[in-house]
DNA sequence: AATACCCATCGTAAATTAGCGATAAGAAAT
DNA sequence: ATTTCTTATCGCTAATTTACGATGGGTATT
């Protein structure tokens, strides 16, 4: 990518809401999320059966769900329950809301 | 990417959101757009001098933010006044909002 | 102890993205 | 016609992303 020599700082909401949306800005992890929503949790498994896509490909989507604090995952051997992280929703929620004023 | 054998079709709200949350995932798009947002509309050499980035850099975001329609470029010769396309904001503001809740 | 199940991680390949400098393109002014 | 100003585009490089199959690591169950 030829990185910029020194990081360029942004406010901390701009960072925050870039992440946010970074992780949003695919159409696979938008039905995984809306899937949770109306399921409220789901396992890995789940996933796998509704898309298309391979069972590493859904765990990875899921990786960077949590990474973006979107989700959370409980572990429910031998599964994995995955849910909305409902702190960092509601906060991902205002930032969306008070950028589109 | 290895892309998988056919392209997966999810429902166009999700595309469209997708899109636009891909538009907003980096931290100087947002900047970008907070700065519109307070100018009302600006000039491409006015962000060159706000942000420490090449010229053909911030034309380039802005290339994107236009492909996602968030914002459009009014010739003003000899330069061009970029402003938020309100019509789209509007969309991506209902889409964020529906998808949160 | 061995098996089975579920999921994460690794390794890999291809596409995309982000950055830069250099160049081209457009219109206005000289 | 030439020059100037502004911005887009090109060409390049490096990093990141997306996808896959294969492997590995837990945790029951047998």
């Amino acid at each position: 990518m030829k990185r910029s020599l020194e990081h360029i700082e942004y406010k901390q909401d701009t960072e925050a809401l870039a992440k946010f949306a970074k992780a949003l800005g695919h159409p696979t992890r938008i039905a995984i999320l809306k899937h949770l929503e109306n399921q409220s949790c789901c396992f890995t498994g789940d996933l796998v059966e509704v898309f298309p896509l391979a069972q590493s490909t859904i765990s990875q989507h899921l990786k960077e769900l949590k990474n973006a604090g979107l989700i959370q995952g409980e572990l429910k051997p031998p599964k994995i329950k995955y849910c909305i992280n409902q702190e960092n929703w509601n906060i991902a929620k205002l930032l969306f809301q008070q950028f589109f004023d």
